[in-house]
DNA sequence: TTCGAATATGCGCTTTGCGACATATTGCTC
DNA sequence: GAGCAATATGTCGCAAAGCGCATATTCGAA
């Protein structure tokens, strides 16, 4: 048991992580996302939003669209990006809740004691 | 504008990353969430579940752990990790769904044509 | 068709992350 | 206290990711 299921599960989060999470997996691309929740945008401005040099938004922007996060389009000169999944951002504030949650967390638990995690690794003593 | 807002937003989203996506950014540690989603388990279990070393398993752990993914309580002889945010699993599942839908979408799009984005990159001849 | 603006891509470098091994730590039992 | 089982941690090598730079590509305009 718990080895069956498992099995297409793991297969599933292998892909899901190279599809998805990896694509996550900077601020600079949330940032894009966000921007993008807002409307379209094309590169130029995309690099103020990210403050990030040209070539590099082009990297980042695809990653995104090559995980199908974001879409292209060409409008004259410039190439207008724009939200494809808007899930994503609610995933994203979930996780930013969950964030928030375990900040206020670990500061109220007790305020002094600033080591995280007095269970399990933590030698005792030194 | 677009520059204020985004300049608090910009390091939440850098907190996030380092805090949460880089601790989702593994298929051996959302296997493990999802494991523990049916139950508390102990290191040997998971090693089980995710098939890999002990040590490695406990690596994983930890990370999970220092991000307040998972919570940890010893018990006699072993540990036992547990989920700590169900809220997490939702996010990782709305994840799945999109990636579910944008997968389908690109096998319908056009069947044929096996290259996604055929906008902008692409070197029009070779 | 030549030029320039906007965007994409290849390359080398540096940093980061994962995995395996060995080893340390902790608690239980005798 | 010695020994054992379970878990955690340090180190190393390697592969992957991010960044800056130079360069190529695409489109519009003259």
């Amino acid at each position: 048991m718990a080895n069956s299921l498992d099995r297409l599960l793991r297969e599933e989060l292998e892909r899901l992580v190279a599809g998805m999470c990896k694509g996550l997996n900077d601020a600079k691309r949330l940032a894009i996302l966000y921007a993008l929740r807002e409307g379209p945008h094309n590169v130029t401005e995309l690099c103020k939003v990210i403050d990030a040099p040209q070539s590099n938004t082009s990297q980042h922007l695809a990653i995104l669209r090559d995980r199908g996060l974001v879409e292209a389009e060409r409008q004259g000169n410039n190439v207008v990006y724009s939200l494809r999944h808007r899930e994503v951002i609610e995933a994203i504030d979930i996780l930013r809740q969950v964030m928030a949650d375990e900040i206020s967390r670990q500061n109220a638990l007790h305020g002094r004691r600033r080591r995280h995690r007095p269970s399990p690794g933590v030698k005792a003593t030194a």
